[in-house]
DNA sequence: CGAGGGTTTGAAGTGCATCAAATAGTGTGG
DNA sequence: CCACACTATTTGATGCACTTCAAACCCTCG
């Protein structure tokens, strides 16, 4: 491994927060171990059940984490980016992935051994106490989404997405780009590719937004957060400002 | 606080995962800052948004986890049960509690105030390795949640909380009874009351199942496994094994 | 016994899925 | 740089699952 390698993987592994505020040799620990690498679209990084040797952070892309049914029928679980942790969980589930990855878009991704995890799980409080704090972000999200699966239907599920997504814009009106494709997203939103496409169609009559392939533009987001709150549970803005750092699957 | 209610509150705590393995030293500083009491049906633990000032563990009894929508639309989080723990991740919630908790059957319940857990995590590296655990667990229990929500129908969702209700039990035929009333389960189960009463009715034609009252018999656990897997990403029986020890919401 | 919650049943409506086909967008090799 | 192939997206028509509203029933408990 090149100082380059090295100097990139530090940089990424201290914007990440589960390694966020770790003490030098700690952090030196994982940086030893580490591995940045480039993965094109379609890789499949890992199968369900396969055993855990390494976990991942990406760098820049994007990975699908999934599982699929006997019938077929495929479940995102979740959609990973930029330093986002996955399969660091398997330390917990006998050293098997709990589901499968596949990069869907060209990516950078570091690998770590999962080794190096346990052992500093073992030996760093600080580490564990991270992890603990991030699976706890994660832990929220995860509610959130049951919620929205639950009480939201698809227009308003798309709508809080998009209210996520532009959070920290604060200009009115906000131009925004849908990441990875539709089909993707809409799998990750819990309703397939056609009620996606009509149900944007909706916010489009509903709440004036503009589309123009990928990308959005909410002219009047007030009116997108009035559309969206009445079936949400936690007091907006909070529900939209809370889903900045959802670091661990 | 007499010894009586000392031991009782020690049996509980060392029977939950949260605590399990945990040092002498470390269980006392919870044994002795912890309360036992009776609640009745009805009584409101705290609500959504409440300062956190302590975490709580069921001896006995059910408790509800919900939210409220502003449109009045009530979600149930989690039902809770002996040996399960919550509130405890207010510590990660700015000190408040996410939802609302509500007795739901009359129960025996351990108070255990936050700061003991915070001071705990600071310096008890085997607790927040217990805690890490117990997340983790919980955190596969939602996943499991979201994708049933998003790809079984009413009378597998039912089918499959029964498979988990009855795992332990070795012998087929099964009894057993569905805990607390039918209409929150369903809320939980994510579909209206109605709907849960047909799709049992569908599960008693499909499955073989006999329903009386509260009292569900399976005669045949093989058939109704049959029923639910082909919607379920996991492998049986590890579905519905692995749900066991679910300490966390 | 009567009141009130929980549960079931019926009829009608809604939202999403499904199937099918048209259209737009993207990448490839000639 | 264009033609073709392939994939992603949109649109339409239809069906099914769940919800909604309403009423009846059932159980429990004062």
């Amino acid at each position: 491994m090149n100082k380059n390698n090295s100097t990139l993987i530090s940089e990424t592994l201290l914007a990440t927060p589960l390694f966020s505020g770790l003490d030098e040799e700690g952090l030196a620990q994982f940086i030893q171990n580490a591995r940045l690498s480039d993965h094109q679209k379609g890789k499949i990084l890992f199968l369900q059940g396969e055993k855990a040797d390494y976990f991942y952070i990406i760098k820049n892309g994007w990975v699908k984490l999934f599982r699929e049914t006997i019938s077929g029928d495929e479940h995102v679980i979740d959609m990973m980016t930029r330093r986002h942790a996955f399969g660091e969980t398997s330390v917990f589930e006998e050293g098997k992935y709990p589901y499968r990855a596949k990069v869907i878009e060209d990516s950078e991704i570091i690998i770590i051994p999962t080794a190096i995890l346990k052992k500093q799980l073992e030996r760093n409080h600080k580490f564990s106490l991270n992890m603990l704090s991030s699976m706890s972000h994660y832990r929220r999200h995860q509610e959130r989404q049951i919620e929205h699966l639950t009480i939201e239907n698809a227009p308003r599920r798309i709508g809080c997405f998009m209210l996520r997504l532009c959070f920290e814009e604060e200009a009115c009106p906000v131009t925004l780009t849908l990441p990875y494709n539709k089909s993707v997203l809409a799998l990750h939103l819990g309703m397939k590719a056609e009620t996606f496409s009509r149900a944007l169609a909706a916010l489009k009559e509903n709440v004036g937004i503009e589309i123009n392939g990928s990308d959005v533009r909410i002219k009047d987001v007030e009116k997108l957060k009035a559309y969206c709150r009445p079936s949400c549970s936690d007091s907006f803005p909070e529900c939209v400002m809370s889903e900045q750092q959802v670091t661990s699957p």
